[in-house]
DNA sequence: GGATAAATGAACCATATGGTTAATTCTGAA
DNA sequence: TTCAGAATTAACCATATGGTTCATTTATCC
């Protein structure tokens, strides 16, 4: 088990960096080569490569090969963890105690499946 | 306006560290003084200061003096960007188009109000 | 007023992060 | 089989981050 506050400390730290997002939300709306993903910044192609990196290691994106380009896409449940910590962290505050059983039941049973 | 951009990033900076989320959830129980923050960590005071320090310029939390204390709470709509960023990214990304102009709207609304 | 406690500030250190340029790998095409 | 393009690796640099210790402010209590 990779520990949970270690996939938190990395999906929350690649999204701390506006590029990432960027490049996130560009993949949201379909797959890219490395190339499309860096023409619109101002950046180089290594610069990409490593925000591609802190993406994949966050398993937030997956990279395969396709001819010499290679095609990035969304993982599509990478940013759950992010998104349950968030929840769990509202309903806690809002004073929503029964809403959260619900939730951490919930959670529960699909760590378990 | 203080670049939506850069919001984003001190909201998930702040959350990409595990002693600060462990101070934010310790919050959600209810205010906290520094000292009693600080306590289940194996860390120096400043140490804390500094991470309190980030939560707040993240709009997370606040601080208020009480005698010779510092009472820390949780700042209710400190999370919501990260939350709408995420909520935005998954709808687009499950091809939930319909929905995703919904939550475009409201929160145009919101931001507008 | 003087001692003590809570929290912060200042200075410092090691490592991480985000970028660069130059070299390298891998693949497709002439 | 050589050439060219896509992407990564390597080496480097400046700044940010997360921690430390020591000094300082602020407030309470005798």
């Amino acid at each position: 088990m990779v520990n949970s506050e270690e996939v938190l400390d990395r999906t929350f730290g690649a999204l701390s960096d506006r590029t990432r997002r960027a490049i996130l939300r560009r993949l949201s709306a379909g797959e890219a080569t490395v190339g499309e993903l860096a023409a619109p910044f101002d950046m180089s192609m290594p610069a990409i490569t490593k925000h591609l990196n802190v993406l994949e290691t966050a398993g937030l994106i997956q990279r395969q090969r396709d001819g010499r380009m290679k095609r990035c896409s969304v993982r599509q449940d990478g940013l759950k963890p992010a998104e349950d910590w968030l929840t769990g962290q509202t309903m806690f505050w809002n004073g929503q105690l029964d809403q959260l059983e619900t939730f951490l039941a919930r959670e529960k049973a699909a760590s378990d499946a």
